[in-house]
DNA sequence: CCATAATATGAGCGATCACTCACTTTTTGG
DNA sequence: CCAAAAAGTGAGTGATCGCTCATATTATGG
């Protein structure tokens, strides 16, 4: 009669009651990162906002860490759905054209829930588990650095890995900036002369 | 025979002991973010590792906060002290060469102390008094507008508040990620490869 | 229908935190 | 030398935090 822990599970939620409360955790987890930022996110209040108690929020997630770490990737993906399909046009166009269709797909990136975007990319210290939770895509670069090789002889740079850096970090911080520290930029007007002065910033650095 | 509170002054302190007692107070601060991080950076722990009691941060900083910004401020004035001169000399020279003496200048500011440049800009919630602690500098800014202000017949921009916006977020973002979080960008040879690259990219971007 | 598994509950534990205050020790200046 | 000001002390407070667990409720499948 010996009692296996009921609390092993602590991850899949097979029936369609908990998946509610799965999602509604990390829904509650985004509404108070935004509002009130990673300190005032405690896991009782995340519990009581999702209308749930604080028990059944540890037999999904082990630590406030894993709960961060599902909000991250709900966002990622929701960026990856917006941005789909653009990418694959992307890498078959020429570069000046190629280059101002990305910084448009960062800007469109950043803009898909900018406030949740700050708040994972300045607010949440990296340590532990979270460390991996970079602000930036490593996938941004390699997918960047398969286009410059797939065009080496339009452009004029040579070390490759090297450009890749340079203008990923480039149009990062300037789509960062712009959409989530400018108010200026508020405006589709403003936000369309950012694109091309980026555009022109980055091609004329690559360009032959 | 009503005592005023001793608790009052929290600020001013006059004789050497006590100075001693504040910089013994900084320097732990800044030792223990370096090491271990904003979170266990606790007041409790700041005072013993400066060999002070608890009471004692207490009459000189009225908060964890104020702890913070000091370590920021001295960090800050570190910087300005190593720059300091090579800004006038670039004021005065043609766009081609100030650039590439900004970018190697940008590179010099993130190696004062780039453990703690990096925690400052990244680990630190931007929350409460803190939220004045720019990661980005708005006097970097001015001072690169103003340039362009007095170089604006060697530039093919017109709009000098964007052009400022788009170099000065670019070069900080360029020197920051190189420098904090490229470990390939370690060696002096790197560096010059870095801070010629950078510089084509902005003044290819501003050249007429 | 009912045994079992899945899901949900919330009082409360131990740890830690920022911070206070009544008090002692040291320094200063006349 | 001494009174008063400045500086220093640390046990303790109250709040909050992440998290546990014994128990209750609901769903499933034979």
């Amino acid at each position: 009669m010996v009692r296996k822990p009921v609390i092993k599970p602590r991850k899949t939620a097979s029936q369609e009651r908990s998946r509610a409360t799965v999602d509604a955790l990390v829904e509650a987890t985004a509404r108070i990162l935004i509002k009130d930022g990673f300190d005032k996110a405690s896991t009782n209040r995340v519990a009581e906002v999702a209308g749930v108690s604080i028990g059944s929020l540890y037999q999904y997630f082990p630590s406030k860490e894993a709960l961060v770490v599902s909000v991250a990737e709900r966002h990622q993906q929701e960026i990856t759905q917006t941005v789909r399909g653009e990418v694959a046009e992307i890498m078959a166009q020429p570069v000046e054209r190629a280059m101002r269709s990305l910084v448009a797909v960062a800007v469109k990136a950043h803009r898909v829930d900018p406030k949740l975007h700050r708040v994972l990319a300045e607010q949440i210290p990296r340590v532990g588990k979270l460390e991996k939770l970079e602000a930036f895509n490593p996938e941004n670069y390699t997918l960047f650095r398969t286009y410059l090789e797939s065009h080496r002889d339009e452009l004029r740079v040579e070390d490759l890995e090297l450009a890749s850096f340079v203008c990923v970090t480039s149009i990062e911080a300037l789509t960062h900036n712009a959409v989530l520290h400018q108010p200026k930029m508020l405006s589709d007007a403003a936000i369309e002369t950012l694109i091309d002065e980026g555009a022109r910033l980055v091609t004329g650095y690559l360009k032959r």
